[in-house]
RNA sequence: UGGGGUAUAGCCAAGUGGUAAGGCACCGGUUUUUGGUAUCGGCAUUCCCAGGUUCGAGUCCUGGUACCCCAGCCA
C-alpha cells in the first residue's frame, strides 16, 4: 500500500523536484482543464490527482480552467457537474474559477499581433480544400492561394469574420508556419473558425471562435501556469504550443508535460461513448452507477478516497497502450470500505427458516458492534424470533464435503446468535424448497459448541422485524476487456445483459435509519450504499458498490 | 526510407553504470462467530531482440522488432 504522506514518485514530479532544487522554480502553477461537454471519467481523475496533488505536494497552486472554446458542443451543465466532481474529489481549486472564453480579447489581439508580423492568414478555402492542401502523412501540403495577402486585409478580413459579415466555413484564420512539416500541426494550423453559435459564458459577442491550440498555451501564460500537464495524443502539439509562445508577447512560457491517459479493462474512457450510452438511454444517466464516471461512481459507492488510492496505485509514466486491471480499482475501493463502513445483515434472495424450538412470540435481542474491529461506530440492536430469512445461497440439499453452510442434518452458526442444525426441509408440490426448519443449540450464544466444531456462519434477518430493501446488483457493464479495441465492431454489442439485477430483499432493522449516500458492509456478501437520489426512508434503495471476494465462488468454480 | 512516442512478471510500476522496490492478481500456511479482514510465505538468474563499450549494463552505443499517436474549421 502507498503511503499517502510521501507520494509515489513520478517522472513529472522529479522533474519538478528537481527544477525547485535547482532554483528555476518556486511556486509550481498547474491547471486542470475540462472541455464542458461531458461529466468527467476515471481517466480524468487521474489527471485531477495529478495537477492538484502536485500543487498541494509541492506548496503551488492548481487552477481549474474550463477550455471553453467550442460552444457548439458545450453546456452550463457540464460546469456545474465538473466543479461538483473535483470538489467531491477532495480538491480545491485556487482562485475563481477560470474560463478560456476569459481570455477571447486578448486572443483576439495576439491574432491582430500574429497578422501584422506577417505570421497569420485568413483563407478563403473550403474545409475540403484544405484537407487537400494539407497534403498527407507522408506528402508534404501546398501553399494556400491565399496565403500572401497583405496585413492589412487580413486585419480586415479577420474584424469582419468577428463582426458576422461571413457565413460558417467561409473564411478562417489560419499561422503561417511551413506547410511542408513532417508534423502535421505546423502545416498553417487553424486558429480560428466562424460559428454563429451563441456561448455559454460569452453570449452573443463573438462570431469567431478561437481553436484549442491558439487558446491553450496562451491562456496557461496569462495564468502563470508553470506545467502545462496534458495526455500523450497532445505531444505532437508541443512545437506548435511553444510556436505561439515564442511569437507572441507573452507574461510567462510555460512548459507542457505529457503522460499517459488512462486504459482500465471493461471500461471506456471516451467521453463520446458514455454520451453515446446516455443519449441511446442505455444508462440511466451520466451519473448511471455503472458509468465510470465520478459522478457514477459516487453514486454506486466510491469514496473519493479510493479513487484518489487508486490513481496513486496506478502511478504516472509516458508508457502507453498498457491496459489497468479494474481489480486495482475494486481493490481499492475494497481496502477503503473494509475499514471504514459499519457493518449490518441483510439477506438477498430470502429463505425462510423456523426455529422450531423457539417458541411463537418469544424475542431476543442483540447488542452488535457497528464494526467488529472499531468501537467509535454506533452499536445496533439485532433481533432473533422463531422465524428468520436466510440467503439461498447458504444452503444446499445435497452439500458438498467442503461446503460449510447449511444443509439437511448438518450444523451452522447464525452470525451473533446461536448455532443451529437443519432438521427438515419443506417443499412445494414443485419440488422447490420453501423452507426449512432448524433447532437451536441454546448452550452456544457467545461460545463455541461442545465437542464439535461449527465452521460456517451465515447471515440472517428476523421475518418479523427485517425491512424490505430494493438492491441493485451491479456488473460491468461490458462483457469483454477492451470494448472499443476493434474498429469493425460496435462497442455496443459488448454490452453486458446482466449490468444490472434488481433483489427484493430483507434487511436488519438498523437499516431503516439509512440516510442518502450512507455505506454498509452487508456482511458476507458486499459493500453498498444507500442511493442518493432514489432511496428514501419509505422505499429503501442500495446499490451495491463491489462484492466481498468469495473464496467458496473459486472453490466452487473449481469442482 | 513522413513525423512524434513507448517497451521491466499475468496487470500497474520503481529503477538515472554497482548486481531487479512496491502494489494488484494468483498460489499456499496461520488466525477468525463475515469462505471477509488481518498475518506469514511463494511468485523476473533477468529487464522487447541481437550485437558492442565496460571490471561491471535494465541503465551507455549500434542495428533490428513490436505497439501507440497525428492528415477536425474537436479538445
Amino acid at each position: 500500500m502507498t503511503n499517502e504522506t510521501t507520494p509515489a514518485p513520478n517522472f513529472i514530479r522529479n522533474q519538478v523536484l528537481d527544477e525547485i532544487e535547482g532554483g528555476q522554480v518556486t511556486k509550481i502553477v498547474t491547471r486542470f482543464p475540462p472541455e464542458p461537454n461531458g461529466f468527467l471519467h476515471i481517466g480524468h481523475a487521474k489527471s485531477i490527482c495529478l495537477n492538484f496533488g502536485l500543487a498541494e505536494q509541492m506548496g503551488g497552486e492548481c487552477h481549474l480552467r474550463f477550455d471553453d472554446t467550442n460552444p457548439t458542443k458545450e453546456e452550463q451543465a457540464y460546469i456545474d457537474a465538473i466543479k461538483e466532481d473535483v470538489n467531491w474529489l477532495g480538491f480545491e481549486w485556487a482562485g475563481q474559477v477560470r474560463f478560456a472564453s476569459d481570455y477571447f480579447d486578448q486572443l483576439y489581439a495576439w491574432a491582430q499581433h500574429l497578422i501584422r508580423e506577417g505570421k497569420a492568414y485568413v483563407d478563403d478555402l473550403t474545409p475540403d480544400q484544405i484537407r487537400e492542401y494539407r497534403g498527407t502523412l507522408t506528402e508534404p501540403g501546398q501553399p494556400s492561394p491565399y496565403r500572401e495577402r497583405s496585413a492589412e486585409e487580413n486585419l480586415d478580413l479577420l474584424e469582419r469574420m468577428r463582426q458576422g459579415e461571413f457565413g460558417e466555413s467561409e473564411k478562417v484564420l489560419r499561422a503561417k508556419i511551413d506547410m511542408a512539416s513532417p508534423n502535421i500541426n505546423l502545416r498553417d494550423p487553424i486558429l480560428y473558425r466562424i460559428r454563429h453559435a451563441s456561448h455559454h459564458q460569452t453570449g452573443d459577442k463573438w462570431k469567431i471562435y478561437p481553436s484549442y491550440d491558439f487558446t491553450h498555451g496562451q491562456s496557461d501564460a496569462i495564468e502563470g501556469v508553470t506545467h502545462s500537464i496534458c495526455t500523450l495524443e497532445f505531444e505532437d502539439h508541443r512545437p506548435l504550443y511553444e510556436w505561439f509562445l515564442n511569437n507572441l508577447p507573452v507574461p510567462a512560457k510555460p512548459r507542457q508535460i505529457e503522460f499517459a491517459r488512462l486504459n482500465l479493462n471493461y471500461t471506456l474512457t471516451s467521453k463520446r461513448k458514455l454520451k453515446m450510452l446516455v443519449d441511446e438511454q442505455i444508462v440511466d444517466g451520466w451519473d448511471d452507477p455503472r458509468m465510470p464516471t465520478i459522478s457514477g461512481m459516487r453514486r454506486r459507492g466510491y469514496t473519493p478516497a479510493s479513487i484518489r488510492k487508486f490513481c496513486d496505485m496506478i502511478g504516472v509514466t509516458r508508457a502507453d497502450g498498457g491496459l489497468v486491471d479494474i481489480a486495482m480499482l475494486t481493490h481499492a475501493i475494497r481496502s477503503d470500505l473494509e475499514d471504514n463502513a459499519q457493518r449490518a445483515m441483510c439477506v438477498l434472495k430470502p429463505l425462510k427458516v423456523v426455529l422450531t424450538n423457539v417458541p411463537e412470540g418469544h424475542e431476543e435481542e442483540y447488542d452488535v458492534l457497528g464494526h467488529p474491529a472499531r468501537d467509535d461506530m454506533p452499536a445496533r440492536k439485532v433481533p432473533l424470533t422463531r422465524e428468520i430469512y436466510i440467503d439461498q445461497d447458504d444452503f444446499m440439499e445435497d452439500a458438498p464435503k467442503k461446503f460449510f453452510r447449511l444443509a439437511p442434518g448438518k450444523e451452522v452458526r447464525l452470525r451473533n446468535s446461536y448455532v443451529i442444525r437443519c432438521d427438515e426441509v419443506i417443499k412445494n408440490a414443485a419440488g422447490e424448497v420453501t423452507e426449512l426448519h432448524c433447532s437451536v443449540d441454546f448452550d452456544t450464544l457467545g461460545k463455541n459448541p461442545e465437542g464439535r466444531k461449527v465452521k460456517g456462519v451465515i447471515h440472517w434477518v428476523s421475518v418479523d422485524h427485517g425491512i424490505p430493501l430494493e438492491v441493485r446488483l451491479y456488473d460491468n457493464l461490458f462483457m469483454v476487456e477492451q470494448p472499443d479495441r476493434d474498429k469493425d465492431v460496435d462497442f455496443l454489442d459488448h454490452l453486458n445483459p446482466e449490468s444490472l439485477t434488481v433483489c427484493q430483499a430483507i434487511g436488519e432493522p438498523s437499516l431503516a435509519d439509512a440516510g442518502p449516500e450512507a455505506r454498509y458492509q452487508f456482511e458476507r456478501v458486499g459493500y453498498f450504499c444507500a442511493d442518493r437520489h432514489v432511496s428514501t426512508p419509505d422505499h429503501l434503495v442500495f446499490n451495491r458498490t463491489v462484492g466481498l471476494k468469495d473464496s467458496w465462488a473459486k472453490i466452487k468454480q473449481k469442482g
